[in-house]
DNA sequence: GATGAATGAGTCTTCATTCAT
DNA sequence: GATGAATGAAGACTCATTCAT
């Protein structure tokens, strides 16, 4: 166990280099003369340094993949909308509270080595997927309307990546605001359009539903 | 011009390297290999990697810059949606023509060195008051719905980047329908309620429009 | 104190080849296959070959500047020309020592760079001031006669640079009867007439003395 | 003959500039755009880089060989001292006209490559030779005092060197005064004693002489 | 002859990784 | 386990020289 906290010293340090510099100009001497680590403690834990940087990229991706919740459909399941709420509010808040780590996952993205640039694109393949499987599913419900549904979820997914990753470069406190900003926008862009009439935003509690009957 | 197009044919092989590899894992002597040149020749004709980089960047984001027009407002000027209509499609048409230079700018954006991070930044910035302060204006003329719009403009910024993004991955040939889709997401995103019944896609042309009269 | 004996050896293989070939045709792959260390390694201990040169150079100034000292007038002060002698004496005994070191500067000064260029003519610079100033004492004690103390200082440092510069190059054991040759040389080629009747060589000493009482 | 015309333009242009930077930070294409000639157009009269600067070294060599000439004693000929005196003026005539390839030899000396290396070492050695063989003689004819002759030489030497050295960097117009300096200053250092008496320099001329009858 | 684009050997420097202590 | 000195492969850049036009 002692072992572990050492390894996550390193971690931690190593996080917020990368984040500042990025792979690339991030060179082990940074990471150990900040850890305060000789040279070759550093590979007593880690392998070499693409390494390190995949176990925080896993980090993220494994937390985002956790946060990010299939919608279930089903009595006794939450509303399509509020599930997506929860969904962005989690992510949303993962990025307040990691700034540094999903800096990394958003904001140096790619050009590490095939195998990591990989991954990351399949990660978001994936949510491009959940995000598509959702607009189809809404469809059938008749929630959702005819559209491109591989295109819209792109838009989606773009959207959210953007917000995210100014959210991980600036200083901000409250997401509250900016998940229902996003959702209402997104919400609104795939609505079926007899469905718009009764979105609105509650001015109460500042959230977008679809629920007629809470109006 | 003997000296223009020898630069060119350099830059067009290095395009299409660093489009493949990234920026970094690209070096000179990729570069000069595939475009059949000795080591010093290439220094003939750029200071150095990052320099020849750096001419590449430029030409894709003065390109951009080019094609993303202000938003016109008067007597004789297009329709709103149809001036939006127009820049996306040239942005769109750009990235098909350029797939490899549109990749280096959105799938291996950040990372290089401060300075050309800056310039990137800078760009989406620059792109994201636009789309501002067409939303304010949108807001001014009743057709957009109030919101948070620096908000709202980060997530139009990113759903075009990412489907952009993958239109210069992937094969496509015709982004007509592309165009359309995100445009109708978009405006749907941020129209005024009032406006959304109006708002449809005409079966015929497959465009979406807010005038009611072609209905 | 370990990493000062490294530097230490590798100065020492350095010192023997920049005195063998010069600055220019040194180069850094010459110095570490003889001081048997990796590339790396040399770059562990100086940040260039320039750094490198700059530091043996600086061993040379420095010695140097501490073996010529200024002549010191005053009770219980060594004799004018006495103090001449030890100087002289002590920088031909650091010549011996260290023949590769001031073969350095002696037989390879100039052509590095601008700045170490101009520390060597600072060196012999300040050196001429203190033979002029030395001079300009000596006209006031009426121990020289009076001459374009510039002029003559610049040929008594030239004469010492060529003597101390063969000395350097060829194998030589002793260095008295040589230090007293260009002492009677100088002291004569400056002396005021009337003494130089009480000046001689003494012949069991073999030292030039301006001391009528010992003759 | 045009061709040599051409050659002595970028001689004339090299010489500066050489003199200037030394000899291995000029580079051929320095040399090449003040000459205002083609890369091609410079190896076309010259081997090499190393072969144009051996010519401006063989140039100041042969002028000053041609300068130097050997003391003759004989009825007819000029004095011993007269004859030095002209010499030196004829040095130090050639190091103002062409300060700039004495400085060549003179301030960037040695470094180049082995063979130019020995060439200057081997004109100095010449020098040297004839200095000391001008001292022993002077002990033969018992103008000069014994002593090493040897070492001497070195003395007289440098101390032209050193002075010839500064002119060539210095401006400075009247060299009448300097070459009397100079040879006080030497003839003094290895006059016999006895002669030194009748020497001193006339008031009206400036001039040393050893000439009892002048005075 | 003249040109200047092209060449590539030579050099320096960095930095991730190893290994003896 | 910890250390940090040592390594050397990898990569960038320069510049004297050649050669096709």
């Amino acid at each position: 166990m002692e072992r572990q906290a050492r390894r996550e010293q390193v971690l931690r340090h190593a996080k917020r280099i990368f984040a500042r510099k990025g792979y690339h100009r991030t060179n082990v001497a940074d990471i150990i003369s900040h850890a305060r680590i000789a040279r070759g403690t550093f590979y007593l834990y880690f392998q070499n340094k693409r390494d390190l940087f995949e176990e925080l990229l896993e980090q993220v991706l494994g937390e985002m993949r956790h946060r990010i919740q299939r919608l279930r459909v089903g009595a006794g399941e939450p509303e399509p909308v509020e599930q997506l709420r929860t969904n962005l509010r989690r992510v949303l808040s993962f990025v307040l509270a990691e700034r540094e780590l999903t800096d990394i996952l958003l904001n140096h993205s790619m050009g590490f080595d095939r195998e990591l640039d990989l991954r990351i694109d399949g990660f978001y393949e994936k949510v491009t997927d959940q995000i598509q499987r959702s607009l189809d599913l809404g469809i059938q419900m008749n929630l959702v309307r005819t559209c491109n549904t591989r295109a819209v979820a792109y838009c989606i997914l773009g959207g959210i990546k953007e917000v995210v990753g100014q959210l991980s470069r600036h200083r901000r406190r409250d997401i509250g605001p900016l998940v229902e900003e996003i959702l209402d926008f997104g919400l609104r862009g795939v609505a079926q359009p007899e469905l718009l009439a009764g979105l609105r935003r509650a001015n109460e509690t500042g959230r977008v539903s679809f629920s007629p009957e809470i109006d």
